[in-house]
DNA sequence: TGATTTTTGTACGATCCCGCACAAAAATCG
DNA sequence: CGATTTTTGTGCGGGATCGTACAAAAATCA
C-alpha cells in the first residue's frame, strides 16, 4: 500500500523511501478533510506512510508542510485556469466549465464533500496566524484574477466586479457543499449565477 | 473586569457568580477567532473568568460550549432578519442594509477582522463531525430561507434564486473578510452584486 | 573494503489539554 | 443554628501532541 516510486536517489547517503510528492499529496487531503488545527502528525505520518522525524526532515514543522500543501493546491489551480484561459471558450460555455468543475472539485473528498481547503480551512486559522491569512489572500487572488481574465475574454461589460461575483459564488459553493448540500443543488446554483451574469 | 450579573439566585445552594449569556458571548468569541480545535478550555476559561469545572457544570463539554454558542448566534441573526423583514424596505434599500450589515459585523473582531463563526470556523469541522455539520446547515438554511422571504417582498421574479446568489455572496464575504481584505473593497462587492441582483 | 553521507525508525521529554474528583464556600430551608 | 444544596476552585490523572535525539540501516565514494 505503500507509494514507494523512489525517484532520482543521486546523491550520497541512503535513498528516500518515499515519493515527496505521493506524501505531499497525502497530507494535504488529511488536512483538508480534518482542517489544520484539528490534524495530528500522527494521523499525518499514517497517512503519508513517512515517519514524524522524516516528515519533519522533509517538510519541516507542520504549519510548514501544511504551507506547502497550499502552495501545491494554488500552482494546480493556476494551470487549471489557464488550461481554461487557453481554451477559448464562449462566455456561457466557460462559466459552465468554470462552476462544474469547480462542483466536482468541491464534492470530492475521503470522508465525504471536503470543498476547497483554503476557503475551508485556512480560514479558520487567517485570524490567528498571518502567514496562513497571506496564503489565503493569496489564493484568493489568485481565483478573482483568473476570473477576471476569463471575463474579459468572455466580453462581459465590467470584468473586475462580475468576477468577484463568480468567485464568490465559488467560495460558497465550496462551503455548501461542506456543510452536506447535495450536488443538484450546487448546480442549480451555479446556473443562476451564470444566467445573471450573462444578463 | 469580571461580568458579574448576577441575575436570579433564586435556588437553594450557593449562587452562581457569572452571567451566563456573557460568558458565552465571551466564549463565541474566541472561538470565532480561533476556531473551534484551537480554542483550549483553558483560554475559553481565561475568557470567560469561570474556570473548567463551572463551564462543564454549566454547559457540558467543549463541544456543547461551541454549539450552544452557534445556536445563540443562529438566534440573533434570526431575530435581525425578522427585523429587516419587518421594516418592509424598497428593493435596493433593502439589499443595501442586509450587505452592508453583513461586511459590518465580520469586520468585528478581538484580533481583527473575524467574518462569520457558522462560516469560517464550523465549516473546518463540518466534513469530520456530524454535529457540526448539521449546524453548518442549519444556519445556511436559515439565511437562504430568510433572504428568499425578502426578495419575494422586493418582488424579485426568482426570489429563491435570487436569494441563494446573495446569500453565496454573504458567505463570501465572510471570508474575504477573514483573509484581510479591506473595507472599501467588500463594500465594492456588495456595490455589483447588488447591482446585478436588481438589473 | 572502509569511510562518509543521508534516511529511517524507535524512543523520549516536555508540554498541552480534556474532563473530573473533592473539599471548601456560600447560599436557603427547617 | 444546624442541615441541605449548589457553585467554586484547586488539583490531578490519563492521554494526546509536538518536535527531536540517537543509533541502526542503506546507499555512494575512495
Amino acid at each position: 500500500m505503500r507509494n514507494d516510486t523512489k525517484i532520482a536517489p543521486r546523491g550520497r547517503g541512503r535513498p528516500r523511501k518515499f515519493d515527496r510528492e505521493a506524501a505531499l499529496r497525502a497530507a494535504l487531503q488529511r488536512f483538508r478533510t480534518l482542517g489544520y488545527a484539528n490534524t495530528s502528525l500522527d494521523e499525518l505520518a499514517a497517512a503519508t506512510g513517512v515517519n514524524r522525524p522524516s516528515l519533519y526532515a522533509t517538510f519541516g514543522d507542520k504549519k510548514a508542510l501544511y504551507l506547502a500543501g497550499l502552495a501545491r493546491t494554488h500552482a494546480i489551480i493556476d494551470s487549471t485556469f489557464a488550461a481554461l484561459h487557453d481554451v477559448h471558450y464562449p462566455p456561457e460555455k466557460m462559466l459552465k466549465a468554470l462552476f462544474l468543475g469547480a462542483i466536482e472539485g468541491f464534492l470530492t473528498g475521503e470522508y465525504g464533500p471536503s470543498g476547497c481547503i483554503a476557503v475551508n480551512t485556512a480560514a479558520a486559522e487567517a485570524v490567528a496566524d498571518a502567514d496562513i491569512r497571506a496564503a489565503l489572500a493569496d489564493f484568493m487572488q489568485l481565483q478573482d484574477g483568473w476570473i477576471e481574465k476569463l471575463m474579459e475574454q468572455a466580453g462581459t461589460a465590467d470584468p473586475r466586479g462580475d468576477a468577484q461575483i463568480a468567485s464568490s459564488v465559488i467560495h460558497s459553493l465550496s462551503t455548501r457543499a461542506r456543510a452536506g448540500t447535495p450536488r443538484a443543488e450546487l448546480i442549480a446554483i451555479a446556473k443562476k449565477a451564470t444566467a445573471l451574469l450573462l444578463a
